[in-house]
DNA sequence: GGAGATTCTGACAGTTACTCTCATTTGGTA
DNA sequence: TACCAAATGAGAGTAACTGTCAGAATCTCC
C-alpha cells in the first residue's frame, strides 16, 4: 500500500472516530459536519469526499461482505438455519470486547436517531437479497425464487426483532439473543 | 365537523395530491417544497405545518391503525396466521381499483428513492411492535414476550419480502403475493 | 350578530446538509 | 528533477428545514 492509500485510510478512520465521539458527547443532530471536519482537521469539502452523508459516517461498516462470505463457507452438510446460526456465532466471536462495546454504543445511537434508524432498516432490507443469495447457493435454487426470498425475509425479520430487543436492553448479549431467534425460527415459531 | 377541520383536511389532501403529481412528473428530488406549496396554493411555512418533512407528504397513510383494528377483530377461533391472512385480504379488498393504482404508484416511487425507502423500512420496524401487540392480544401473552416478538418479526419479514417483490413487478397482485407469503410461513417455510 | 379568545397562515430571517467549480497542493512516476 | 494524476481547500449556491411574529380566519359566548 502506497503512502496515498494509507493516508486515506487514516483520514477515513479519523473522521469516523471524531464523528462518533462528538455524537456521543453532544448528540447527533446537535453536531454539525463543520465541527466533525474541524475535529478531524480536514475541510468540510473533504468530509463529503469520504462520506456521502453525515449518516454514512456512523453507518459505514464493512461487516456485511464478511458475513456473506462466512455464510457461504459453512460446511454444506449443515442445514440452512444451522448454517446461519454458525455464521452469526462466527462473526460475533471475531469481535473483541472493545469492538463489541463500540458496536453496542453505535447501535444505541442509531436506534435513538430517526434518520439513522431508517437508514439501518434499509440495510436490513438489502439483507434479504444477500441472505436469499446465500440460501440459493446452498440449496441450488434460484436467488429470486419465491420461497427462497420468503425464507430470507423471515430470517431477516427475526434478526431484526432480535436486534431491536438487544439494542434496547444493555444487559442482553447479542450472540445469545440472535441465536435464540434463529432457534425459535427453526422450531417453526411456536407460541 | 366544523369548517376549520374540513378546511384542514382539504388542505392536507391537496398538498399530498400535488406533491405526488409533481413527484411523478419530474421526480422526487427534482421537486422542491416551494413548488409543491405553490401548486397547492399555500405558503412553504404551511407545508411544514401539515407535513413535518417532504418525505411525509408521500408516506403519510392512515392505513396502519385500520389494519390493527381489523386484525384484532378477527374471530378468536382463527389461528394467528389465518387471522393475519384474513386481515390482509379484508384490508386490500376495501381498496377500489383506482385506490389500488394509487398505492402501487406510490410504492414504485418509494422504492426508487433511497430516502423514501429507508423511511418505509422504518415503518416496517414499527410494524413489529404492532403485530406483536395483535399476537399478544389474541394469545393472551405479553406483547414484549420474546417468542411473540420473534413471531411478529418473521411475519413482518415475509411481508416485507413480498412487498419488495410486488413493488418490483407491476404484473403481480399484492393480495396474492402477500397471502402466499403468509401461507408459506404457516407451512414452516419449506424450501 | 358582534366582541374577544383561539387557531391558522404567510413573510422573513437563519441554520445546516449537501453540491459544484476551480485553484493549489501533494504523492506517484519516469 | 520534472511531469502527471489525485487529493485538498476555499467559496458560492441550493434546498430542506426551524423559529418568530404580525395579521387573518374561525370559533365561542353573550
Amino acid at each position: 500500500m502506497g503512502l496515498r492509500e494509507r493516508k486515506k485510510a487514516k483520514t477515513r478512520a479519523a473522521i469516523q472516530r471524531h464523528a462518533l465521539r462528538l455524537f456521543r458527547e453532544q448528540g447527533y443532530s446537535a453536531t454539525t459536519v463543520d465541527q466533525i471536519a474541524a475535529a478531524a482537521e480536514i475541510s468540510p469539502s473533504t468530509f463529503f469526499r469520504y462520506f456521502a452523508t453525515k449518516e454514512a459516517a456512523v453507518l459505514y461498516d464493512p461487516v456485511d461482505p464478511v458475513f456473506i462470505a462466512i455464510a457461504i463457507a459453512q460446511p454444506p452438510e449443515l442445514g440452512l438455519i444451522p448454517a446461519m446460526r454458525a455464521t452469526v456465532t462466527d462473526v460475533l466471536q471475531r469481535f473483541s470486547a472493545e469492538e463489541m462495546e463500540f458496536v453496542r454504543e453505535r447501535q444505541l445511537l442509531v436506534f435513538r436517531e430517526p434518520d439513522l434508524r431508517a437508514a439501518t432498516m434499509d440495510q436490513f432490507a438489502e439483507g434479504i437479497d444477500q441472505i436469499a443469495g446465500v440460501a440459493a447457493q446452498r440449496t441450488g435454487r434460484a436467488p429470486d425464487d419465491f420461497v427462497v426470498r420468503n425464507w430470507a425475509g423471515a430470517v431477516v425479520g427475526v434478526l431484526l426483532a432480535a436486534f431491536l430487543k438487544a439494542a434496547g436492553d444493555p444487559e442482553s448479549d447479542y450472540l445469545v439473543v440472535l441465536d435464540q431467534a434463529l432457534v425459535h425460527l427453526e422450531a417453526g415459531l411456536p407460541l
